[in-house]
DNA sequence: CGGCTACTTGACATCTATCAACCGGGGTGG
DNA sequence: CCACCCCGGTTGATAGATGTCAAGTAGCCG
């Protein structure tokens, strides 16, 4: 059995805010930017930063498994959406967090300054146009998501979640129904709009349905692996 | 009494996808990208470009309302963005469209074909930069919208959307109690993951309350701005 | 062993969707 | 010119999905 941890890190680098895998900064540049990069390590549940406090810095994130999320203040909230190896944390046009990262797994991440990160940033255009291409993928799913929010049922948005889960984490060939699921219940209920409780029904629904198998990874798919849990009124 | 048209066209250009008001191209760029803008003028109700079809070209706005949405396969519809003038619609850097876009009100448009659109923005650093900028401000707001959609319930929701709103097409001084709502219940519902029935049963309530008074136009907000409408939980 | 945390399960409450009737205005056609 | 119809909106009755509250379980760590 593969563990959750070894099971991301051996992905390949499917990160959302590299351009197709390409880094951002190459050569020069890097070795540029690298003069004030700093590499942290931070434990599991650790709070990276904080929505509204001011934004010095952007991370890298090099290993581990982030969730970026805003609240109400009462206590309500929604996370926006989760990052993985190569994916970038911060606000580099704003003085201010937009939102909050916590650690869910033990995370390393790469420190810039973010004065000096901007000023690299707007001095290499191919460094520019990878960004807004990866920013622009980051609207695209937050667009899916806000149709899975607002027009979903429970059981939808569960199902979407694990396919889009599968398809960002999962390797391919043998292991590709073995969804690990690194983050809590409490972390997919606040993802998909739900509660804890209501989480924990659907998926006690799913395997007496034999459609999963939880196991204390994540989960494990059953059957022809594509067809029972495409929900097929999503996607058109 | 001021028609919404109206209203809407003199607001000062608070586009979201100007960066702080400069205009995306300048003098030489702009003429030049001019080369091959065409405008467009489209009838209330008309769909500009649909889901999933081929991206040819990108527009950008220069008068009326526009909404962003996406559908599921049995036609529950998710608004995720409303579109003003200055706003571009399309997807520079994919192939095929990632949302639908209607037309609220008349629509006139500049269209670029998205090829030479990309090859000019991409030979600018600074329209780059814009760019960025602006959809790094759309990426927030389609997060807190994220919030709001899976967090809140049907009143924070609706009245969170007024203040938004006013805040985006609003102008100060007399009027800025005054909030046009050019687009339909069905329009304000599927932006808000509602029922119609459900914005008309919330209308009728802020009316009892004597929160708002609803006119033809659009809304009228009572008593001291600010305070009734305000949702305490919202916004931290 | 004990307590903590994450999770599960059950009973019940409530919000919002659904279904249906109704209203009013504007356009159309007789 | 009037009647009708259509469309967008409102209102009411009801149902169902999901949240809330509460109890119970299992694994883990001290």
């Amino acid at each position: 059995m593969v563990g959750v941890q070894e099971a991301i890190s051996f992905r390949e680098s499917a990160s959302a805010l590299f351009g197709g895998g390409k880094p951002l900064f190459s050569g020069d540049e890097r070795s540029e930017i690298g003069h004030f990069a700093r590499r942290i390590n931070l434990p599991a549940k650790a709070t990276i930063f904080n929505e509204s406090e001011p934004c010095v810095a952007i991370y890298q994130l090099t290993s581990g498994i982030a969730c970026l999320y805003k609240t109400l203040a009462d206590g309500r909230r929604q996370i926006v959406g989760f990052a993985l190896p190569g994916d970038f944390l911060g606000s580099p046009f704003s003085d201010q967090c937009a939102y909050s990262v916590d650690a869910i797994s033990e995370v390393m991440a790469s420190l810039f300054l973010r004065g000096p990160f901007l000023t690299s940033l707007l001095a290499n255009p191919s460094a520019l146009r990878s960004m807004l291409e990866a920013v622009s993928k980051e609207i695209d799913a937050a667009r899916d998501h806000m149709l899975m929010l607002g027009r979903c049922t429970a059981e939808e948005k569960f199902v979407e979640f694990i396919i889009t889960w599968r398809a960002r984490v999962g390797r391919r060939g043998a292991l590709a129904n073995l969804v690990p699921l690194p983050m809590s219940r409490r972390d997919v209920a606040d993802f998909l709009g739900l509660t804890i409780e209501t989480v924990s029904r659907l998926l006690a629904k799913l395997e007496r349905e034999n459609v999963v198998r939880v196991i204390p990874e994540g989960l494990q798919l059953m059957g022809p692996t594509e067809r029972p849990l495409l929900c097929e009124r999503c996607h058109n």
